[in-house]
DNA sequence: TTTTAATGCGTAGTTTCAACACAATGATAC
DNA sequence: GTATCATTGTGTTGAAACTACGCATTAAAA
C-alpha cells in the first residue's frame, strides 16, 4: 500500500514537474576483471531487465537533467557522459503495453491517462570508475546489476540496440580521442590500459605498439613507482595528466582531405 | 481574419495530433556556384530567420517525422537525412518569449496556454541537391531562402550553434565516408567534386591526390562522355555507383589500434 | 640460484600520405 | 590553320606513420 501511494506521488510528480514525451536512456560503461560492463535495471516483480533513465524538468537542460538522473543511480558526479543518439521509434514499445506496465506494479490503469503513449528518448553513454558506483534501484525496479558486455540480454524496449550503438560510437570515439580517465583509477599499468582498449574493441592489439602511440598522445606521467604484487617484472605506474588529457579532448584531430 | 483561424486550427492540430516537448529542426545543405549554404526561413512579420523545422506525430517514428517534414519544406523525398545532435537547453528560448511570438503573428497570447514552454530539439542536417529544391515557407514564416554557409546572420533560438555544430559533423563524416550522391546532379566532373569536398572542408586540396584518394573508394564510374563547352582540356564525367556507394555507406571503415 | 614470463626499449620492412613534374588536350586568339 | 594557354590525366619521389618483430631486463616462483 505504501509502495502505491509512493508511485501515484512520482506519477503526480511526473507531470507536473517533468516534460513529457522526453526521455532519457544511458549506457553505463564500466570495466572490471578484463571485462566490459553495462549497468542495467530488473523491472519490478519480472526478470526483465533495461538501461536506466531519467526525465527532464520542466526549466531544467537536458544535459544537466542527465548528470542528475546519473548521478542518482550511480552515485557519481564527475563522469564522462556524452549523447549519442537519440531514439524516436514507436516499435520501441512493443515488449510492454502501458496495461502490462501498471499491470505488474499492481496499479490502476488509469493512473497512467492522459500520458503519451510513447516517448522519444535521447541516448547517452557514461564511462564509470566501476568500484566507485553505487548502483541505486528506483521505484519501478528491483535492482541494479553490472553485465558483462558479451552476455547482456534481451532487454525490454530498443535497449539492445542502443547499448550497440553506444559501444560502436565509443569505439569510434577511442580513435581520436583518448578514453579512460574515467574508467581506470587514479595509477594504473600500461597493460592496464592496454586491456580497457582491448576490451572496448574486441581485439587484440601489440604490445609494443600500444606503448607508443598512447605515450605519443603525452596524456600520461609515469610515475617513479612500480607495480609489485604481481609475478614477473614489476611494470611502471602511470597517471593521466589531466591538463594535457582535457587538452587532447577538445583538440580533436580532425581528419583533413 | 483567415490566417488567424489558420494558426488556430494548426495549433488545435498540434495539440491533439503531435507530441509535445519534442521537436525537430533541419540543417539543410546545398551546394551552389562553389558555395555551400543553407536554407533558413524568416518569421512572419519580422526580420529574424531561422532554421525549418518540424514535428512528431504521436503514432509516428522520428525518422519518418524527419523525412515528412524536410519534404514539406524542400519538396525532395529521397535525400541524405542524419541526426546529428539533441538539443535541451532551456536558454534556446531568450530570443522570443511565448507572449512575444503571439504578439508577431497577432494572436491572443491564451491560444498557447497549457504548452510547454521550451521543448527538447532534435537535430538533423540534409545533404540536397541545390537546383532540385523547392523552397517552401510555412504558416509562421513569409519567406525561404538559400544562405551561404559564411553570411549566415545571428538566428532565432540556438540555431546559430546548431548550424557549427551540424557543419562540424558533416565534416567529420567527410573522413570515414562517402559524400556527394545527394549533392552533385547525376553526372560530374572530378573537379566538381573535388570543389564540393573543399566548400565543405574550407580548405583547398591538391588535385591530383584528391582524385587518387576518391578513385580509390572505388564509388565512381567514368563515362566515356567529357564535359566539353568551357575553356581548356575537357574532363571525364563521372556517376556514383549506387550499389558501391551504398556498400561504403554502410561499412564504414572503423580505425583500429 | 635458476627458471619463467612479463616488461622496457629498440629496429627493419611496409604502407600510406603529401608534394611535385610533365605530357595531353580543348578552346581561344591570331 | 596554328600557336597559346589553362586545365586535366597520369606518374614519381621522399617523408611520415604504422606494423611486425627482436632482445635484454627484471620480479617472483621453483
Amino acid at each position: 500500500m505504501e509502495y502505491k501511494k509512493q508511485i501515484e506521488q512520482l506519477i503526480v510528480d511526473f507531470r507536473t514537474n517533468y516534460l513529457s514525451s522526453v526521455s532519457i536512456d544511458f549506457v553505463i560503461f564500466g570495466f572490471h576483471d578484463g571485462q566490459l560492463k553495462v549497468l542495467l535495471l530488473r523491472w519490478k516483480e519480472t526478470d526483465k531487465w533495461c538501461l536506466p533513465g531519467g526525465r527532464v524538468r520542466h526549466e531544467e537542460n537536458l544535459e544537466t537533467a542527465a548528470y542528475r538522473s546519473l548521478q542518482e543511480r550511480t552515485g557519481l558526479s564527475e563522469i564522462f557522459l556524452e549523447q549519442f543518439h537519440t531514439f524516436g521509434d514507436v516499435l520501441r514499445y512493443t515488449h510492454f503495453s502501458k496495461e502490462e506496465t501498471m499491470g505488474t506494479l499492481g496499479l490502476p490503469q488509469d493512473v497512467l491517462d492522459g500520458f503519451p503513449g510513447r516517448d522519444v528518448s535521447v541516448g547517452y553513454y557514461a564511462l564509470v570508475e566501476f568500484a566507485r558506483v553505487t548502483p541505486t534501484p528506483d521505484l519501478f525496479t528491483d535492482e541494479c546489476q553490472w553485465w558483462d558486455i558479451d552476455q547482456i540480454p534481451l532487454l525490454l524496449f530498443d535497449h539492445n540496440a542502443m547499448i550497440t550503438l553506444a559501444l560502436k560510437t565509443l569505439r569510434r570515439q577511442l580513435s581520436y580521442q583518448p578514453i579512460g580517465y574515467n574508467l581506470l583509477p587514479e595509477k594504473f599499468t600500461m597493460p592496464d590500459l592496454q586491456q580497457l582498449y582491448e576490451t572496448i574493441l574486441g581485439q587484440t592489439l601489440d604490445r609494443r605498439n600500444f606503448q607508443k602511440r598512447i605515450l605519443g598522445y603525452d596524456i600520461l606521467d609515469r610515475l617513479d613507482e612500480r607495480k609489485t604484487g604481481g609475478a614477473h617484472k614489476a611494470p611502471y605506474l602511470y597517471r593521466f595528466n589531466k591538463e594535457k588529457y582535457e587538452k587532447a579532448l577538445k583538440g580533436e584531430v580532425l581528419f583533413v582531405g
